[in-house]
RNA sequence: GCCCAGAUGGCGGAAUUGGUAGACGCGCUGGACUUAAAAUCCAGUGGCCAUUAUGGCUGUGCGGGUUCAAGUCCCGCUCUGGGUACCA
C-alpha cells in the first residue's frame, strides 16, 4: 500500500482511544515524569497552527520519557471562564457555559487529530463546579491564614486569634497593613466586628479599599499584569485608577521567598529576570524627616541614605495624607488645583507625557535629620502613592527625576559624590544627574571621603542608632486585586454578616455560580451577580457579587490534574507525592507576570499548609517562540479592479492588499479562486508576469483580519497530523518567533514517504529482510540515535528532524529494508510521527504498541572510525582535505600533509613557520 | 529611558566546547520518465571573477581587537523583537 496517511491517522487515534493507550496511573516501580502544556483558553476561533507548537514540542518529549521507562503524567484540560464568551453572552443573550461548551469541543477534535499522548481522562475545565470547587477551597484556605514574618510562612488565623487572646498583637510580626498595638484585654473586649475588621487585615485573601485599576468599558478591576500603558491587555480599553473595596491576595508576603527561590528554577534567563524586574527588590532605609513647626513627621524610602546630604527639596504624592496638613493657607488654593488637575489626567495621559514635569509648592518644610536643614516640601505625580511611602527626599544631583524636577522649579543642586578620579564641577553646568553608585562623598559631614557603598551602610547604621530611621527592603510587587465585577467566574465562597465576610463551609462547597437573566451589572450598578435570585445563605446574608478573576482557576490546575476525580481534596496525598512536580512545563513569555508569578504564589501557600510536598510547582520550564503569519498582497491600480503582479507594480500607482494566504502557492495567486473569495473581486483583471500572478508577502501576526490564518485541520486533511508535527518543529529553535510558510511542507511530507518506502518494495508490498546489517547500515542507524537522542535531550528537536531526513536518505541509496535497521529507527521517529511508526511498528509484527517500546541505545562501536577526513588550512584559510589514520602523531601528520603535492603551492618555497595539529578536527600550517 | 533576546544565501534554518560557514528542507535552474501534467528520480544552486580540468577572490548586521584559527571571545555602534515604564 502507498502511505495512506488519513486512513492510519484515523485507526490509531481510534485504537489509541478504545485502549486507553495514554492512561497514566500511579505506578511505584516506575519513575514519575510530569510534562504540562498551557492549558488553552477555548475561543470560538479554534486553533490556528500557531497553537500547538509547544504541544507537539512536549508530546515529543513525553513520548520520547515513556520510551525510556518513565510513567508520564501527560494531561490537557481548558482554561474555561473569560471575558469573550461573557461579551458574546451580553451580545447574543446566550449562556456563557453553551457558547463555552461548544468551542472547548472543537478544540478537543482539533487536539485529536494532531496525535496528542494525553491522557484524556483527566481533562479539566475551570468553569466545571466540581473543578471550581477547589478554586474556592484554596481561597478559603487563604482567607483562614496570614502570613507571619518571623518563620516566613503562612499560620492559621485560629492560632493567630489564639496569640491575639493571650499576649494581644505586640510580638506579631505580619505581613499587614499597619495596626494599632492592643493588648490581650484589649482585644477580649472589642466586639465581633471589630474583631473581624481587625483580622480581615491579617487574611491572606482580605477585603479592602485599595487603589485598583478600573475598567469602565469592561465593567470590572483589573490585576496590575491585566493592564499595559494604561490599557487593558484583553480588549485595550482605557483604564483608571479609583479606589474601592475589593478583594485582594496578600502575594506581596511572598516577594521575598518568590525572588529567591527563582534562582534554583531551570527557567530561562530572560524570564526570571522579567519576574525579578516584576518583584522589584530595593535595599535602602525609611527615613524620618520631622516637619518644620509641628511635632508630625513625614516618612520615606530611599535606597541612598548617603546621599542625605545632598537633599535640596521633598516631594509628596499628591494623594498623600499629609498634603493637607503640611500645605500653608498661602498656597492652599494652588495645591487644591494642582491635585484637581492630576486627578483629571488619566494613567494614560501622565505616561504619555513622562517628560513633562509637574509639581507645586506646598509652603511646608521640613527638617533634614541629618544636617537640621530646612527643606522646602512640593507635590508632584513622579512620586507614587503606591510605593514605599508615597514621599521622596529629593536628591537633584544624584537622581535624574530629581533634578528635572529641580531645573524646572529652579532649585538649588548639591554635588555630594564625585567619580573615582574626577573633579568636583558646579552642578549649574550639568546636564543631567550622577546617579551611578561608584565614587566618593563630599560635603557630607562623617561620610566624606568614603565609598558610595560604605557611605550608604555607615548612614543606615547611624540613623538606626539615632533613632530616625532604619534598613527597610522594599517591593515593587503589589498584591493582587482578586475581585472581577463580571459573571463568568467563579463565585466568591463568601456571604456578609453586618458587612463583614465569613466563608462558606467547606461542606457547602463549590458555591454555583446562579442563573442571572442578563449578564449585566444592575440598574444599582451592582456586578451581574446582583441581578440573580435568592444569592444568600439559607439564613438570608448575602453572598459576594464579585467573582473571581482568570488567574484563579489556573494557580493551582497542574495540582489539579494529579487527581482530577477527587472530592474529597483538591488533589490527595498519595497522588501528590507521587507526581510532586511538573518537570517539564512549556509555554508562552506572556504569561510571565500573570499566571507564572501567582501560581507559584499558590503553590507556596499550599506548601506551608502541608497540602503540597514541592515548594516551586514547575521545575523546568520552556517558552515556546511564536509563530507569526505570513500575509501575501496583491497590488490593485488604483481607481480600477486590475491587479498588477508584484515585479511590475512599480510602474502603476497600486494599493497593497491582503490576500487570503490559502489561495496563495509559492507566492503564485489562484487567480480563479481570488475572483470567487470575494464578491467585490468578481470581475477582477490580472497583470501577469510570465504568465503567473506573483504576489507579495511581509511576515505578521497571525490575525484573521490579516487573512493569513492557517487552520491545522487544513494542514492534517491535505498532508496528515504526522506531517505537521514534524513540519512545525522543523520550522526552527522551539523558543525562536518565526513565521508559518506552508510551502516548506512538502518537504518533510517526502521524507514521511521516503521512510515508508524504505519498508516497501516498488509494488508498495510490505517488505523487510531479516537480514544481518552491514557495517555502514549499522553506523547509520546508530549515527542517527546518538543524534536524535542528544537533541532531545535539549529540545532541538528541528535538527532531530535533519537527522532523520539524512538518515531516511543515506539508508535509501543503500536500498536497505533490513527489519534490524528500520525497526530501531521507527522506534526513535515515533515521538515525532506517532501515526506512521505505529503502523509501521504494526506491520512489521508487534502485538502491543510502539508507543511502549524500549528506546534503543546508541552503541559507540558502530561509529568507530579508522581515519578522519582532515581539512587543511594555510594561514586559518581551508584549502584541501586528506584523510589520515585516526591514531596518527602529530609528528607524522605534519610529515604526511607537508609532502603532499597540494601543500607545495601553498607553501611556495618557504618554510612554514608553524604546524598546528588538532586531533580529529584540523590542521593549519602558518606560513 | 532601562533590562533581556536576536541579526548567517532568494526563504526557514545548521554549525553543541574557538577548528571545513551555509547541514537539512523550501524555492529556483537544467535533465530523465510521460502524448501531457502531477508524482518520482538525477544534477546544479551564497556572491564576484575566470572557465580548459584543476581554480581564484570574497563572504555570517557595521567598525575595531584578541588568536595559528572568530558566525562563535572582547570593545564600540546600528537595526529588529520582547519585557518594563517616573518603583525613589
Amino acid at each position: 500500500m502507498e502511505y495512506n496517511f488519513r486512513n492510519i491517522e484515523q485507526k490509531w487515534q481510534k485504537t489509541w482511544d478504545e485502549k486507553d493507550t495514554y492512561k497514566a496511573e500511579i505506578d511505584k516501580d516506575k519513575p514519575k515524569y510530569y510534562v504540562l502544556d498551557m492549558f488553552p483558553y477555548p475561543s470560538g476561533a479554534g486553533l490556528h497552527v500557531g497553537h500547538p507548537l509547544g504541544y507537539i514540542a512536549s508530546d515529543i518529549y513525553s513520548r520520547y520519557k515513556r520510551l525510556n521507562g518513565y510513567n508520564v503524567l501527560h494531561p490537557m484540560g481548558y482554561d474555561a471562564f473569560g471575558l469573550p464568551a461573557e461579551q458574546y453572552a451580553i451580545q447574543t443573550g446566550q449562556h456563557p457555559a453553551i457558547t463555552t461548551d461548544k468551542n472547548i469541543k472543537r478544540y478537543k477534535e482539533q487536539l485529536v487529530k494532531i496525535g496528542f499522548s494525553y491522557d484524556w481522562d483527566r481533562e479539566i475545565r475551570t468553569c466545571d463546579p466540581d473543578y471550581y470547587k477547589w478554586t474556592q477551597w484554596v481561597f478559603i484556605e487563604l482567607f483562614e491564614h496570614w502570613f507571619n514574618k518571623k518563620t516566613q510562612k503562612a499560620e492559621p488565623i485560629a492560632e493567630l486569634i489564639k496569640t491575639f487572646e493571650s499576649e494581644g498583637n505586640k510580638d506579631v510580626d505580619a505581613a499587614c497593613d499597619e495596626t494599632s498595638l492592643f493588648t490581650a484585654d484589649e482585644w477580649k473586649k472589642k466586639s465581633e466586628k471589630q474583631q473581624q475588621e481587625i483580622l480581615l487585615n491579617y487574611r491572606l485573601a482580605y477585603l479592602a479599599d485599595t487603589m485598583v485599576n478600573w475598567c469602565a468599558e469592561l465593567g470590572t478591576v483589573l490585576a496590575n499584569d491585566e493592564v499595559k500603558e494604561g490599557f487593558s491587555v484583553r480588549g485595550g480599553y482605557p483604564v483608571v485608577q479609583k479606589k474601592m473595596k475589593q478583594w485582594s491576595l496578600r502575594i506581596s508576603a511572598y516577594a521575598e521567598r518568590l525572588l529567591n527561590n527563582l534562582e534554583k528554577l531551570e527557567w530561562t534567563d530572560s524570564l526570571k529576570e522579567i519576574q525579578r524586574n516584576w518583584i522589584g527588590r530595593s535595599e535602602g532605609a525609611e527615613m524620618k524627616f520631622k516637619l518644620k513647626d509641628s511635632d508630625l513627621e513625614m516618612e520615606i524610602f530611599t535606597t541612598r541614605p548617603d546621599t542625605s546630604w545632598g537633599v535640596t527639596f521633598m516631594v509628596l504624592a499628591p494623594e498623600s495624607e499629609l498634603v493637607p496638613q503640611v500645605t500653608t493657607d498661602e498656597y492652599k488654593d494652588k495645591v487644591d488645583e494642582y491635585i484637581k488637575e492630576t486627578k483629571k489626567r488619566s494613567e494614560r495621559e501622565r505616561l504619555a507625557d513622562a517628560k513633562t514635569v509637574s509639581g507645586q509648592f506646598t509652603g511646608g518644610y521640613a527638617i533634614n535629620p541629618l544636617t537640621n536643614q530646612e527643606i522646602p516640601i512640593y507635590i508632584s505625580d513622579y512620586v507614587l502613592m503606591g510605593y514605599g511611602t508615597g514621599a521622596i527626599m529629593a536628591v537633584p544631583g544624584h537622581d535624574s527625576r530629581d533634578f528635572k524636577f529641580a531645573r524646572h522649579f529652579n532649585l538649588p543642586i548639591i554635588q555630594v559624590v564625585v567619580k573615582d578620579g574626577e573633579e568636583p564641577t558646579d552642578p549649574q553646568t550639568w546636564d543631567d544627574s550622577y546617579d551611578g553608585k561608584e565614587g566618593k562623598m563630599i560635603h557630607s559631614g562623617f561620610i566624606n571621603g568614603l565609598d558610595v557603598n560604605e557611605a550608604i551602610e555607615k548612614t543606615i547604621q547611624h540613623i538606626e542608632k539615632e533613632g530616625i530611621g532604619n534598613r527597610k527592603v522594599n517591593f515593587r510587587l503589589r498584591d493582587a486585586i482578586f475581585s472581577r465585577q463580571r459573571y463568568w467566574g467563579e463565585p466568591f465562597p463568601v456571604y456578609f454578616k453586618d458587612g463583614i465576610p465569613y466563608p462558606v463551609k467547606k461542606e457547602n462547597l463549590p458555591l454555583e455560580l446562579p442563573e442571572v437573566d442578563a449578564y449585566l451589572p444592575t440598574d444599582k450598578g451592582e456586578p451581574p451577580l446582583g441581578r440573580a435570585k435568592d444569592w444568600h445563605t439559607e439564613e438570608g446574608y448575602p453572598y459576594e457579587l464579585s467573582t473571581m478573576p482568570g488567574f484563579a482557576g489556573s494557580s493551582a490546575y497542574y495540582l489539579r490534574y494529579m487527581d482530577p476525580h477527587n472530592n474529597n481534596a483538591l488533589v490527595s496525598k498519595e497522588a501528590n507525592e507521587y507526581w510532586q512536580d511538573v518537570d517539564l512545563y512549556i509555554g508562552g513569555t506572556e504569561h510571565a507576570t500573570g499566571h507564572l508569578i501567582y501560581s507559584r504564589f499558590w503553590n507556596k501557600f499550599l506548601f506551608d499548609i502541608g497540602w503540597v510536598c514541592k515548594d516551586e510547582p514547575f521545575k523546568k520550564l520552556i517558552n515556546q517562540g511564536m509563530i507569526q503569519g505570513r500575509s501575501n498582497f496583491v497590488y490593485r491600480v488604483k481607481g480600477t479592479n486590475k491587479f498588477v503582479s508584484y515585479n511590475l507594480r512599480n510602474e502603476y500607482e497600486v494599493t497593497p492588499i491582503h490576500a487570503d494566504v490559502n489561495i496563495v502557492n509559492n507566492d503564485i495567486l489562484d487567480t480563479e479562486a481570488f475572483k470567487n473569495w470575494n464578491p467585490e473581486y468578481k470581475d477582477a483583471e490580472f497583470i501577469l508576469e510570465d504568465n503567473k500572478y506573483v504576489c507579495g508577502y511581509a511576515v505578521e501576526k497571525m490575525s484573521k483580519s490579516l487573512y493569513n490564518v492557517v487552520n491545522p485541520d487544513d494542514i492534517i486533511e491535505q498532508y496528515g497530523a504526522d506531517t505537521l508535527r514534524m513540519y512545525e518543529m522543523f520550522l526552527g529553535p522551539l523558543e525562536m518567533s518565526k513565521p508559518w510558510d506552508t510551502n516548506g511542507i512538502d518537504g518533510v511530507h517526502k521524507f514521511l514517504r521516503k521512510f515508508w518506502r524504505l519498508f516497501h518494495d516498488n509494488d508498495f508490498n510490505f517488505s523487510v529482510s531479516e537480514d544481518e546489517p552491514t557495517e555502514d547500515e549499522l553506523k547509520i542507524l546508530h549515527k542517527t540515535i546518538k543524534k536524535v537522542t542528544e537533541d532531545i535531550e535539549r529540545f532541538s528537536f528541528n535538527t532531530s528532524v535533519s537527522a532523520f531526513m539524512i538518515c531516511v536518505n543515506e539508508l535509501t541509496d543503500l536500498k536497505c529494508n533490513k527489519k534490524a535497521v528500520l525497526e530501531p529507527l521507527a522506534i526513535i521517529l515515533s515521538p515525532f510521527a506517532p501515526h506512521i511508526t505505529e503502523e509501521i511498528w504494526s506491520l512489521c509484527g508487534n502485538i502491543g504498541s510502539i508507543t511502549v517500546a524500549d528506546f534503543p541505545t546508541y552503541e559507540e562501536k558502530y561509529l568507530v572510525e579508522s581515519s578522519f577526513e582532515y581539512p587543511v588550512s594555510f594561514n586559518g584559510k581551508m584549502r584541501f582535505k586528506i584523510k589520515l589514520p585516526m591514531d596518527i602523531s602529530a609528528k607524522d601528520a605534519e610529515k604526511q600533509v607537508l609532502g603532499h603535492e597540494l601543500a607545495q603551492k601553498w607553501i611556495e618555497g618557504k618554510t612554514p613557520r608553524k604546524v598546528i595539529f588538532v586531533p580529529k578536527k584540523i590542521i593549519n600550517i602558518v606560513i
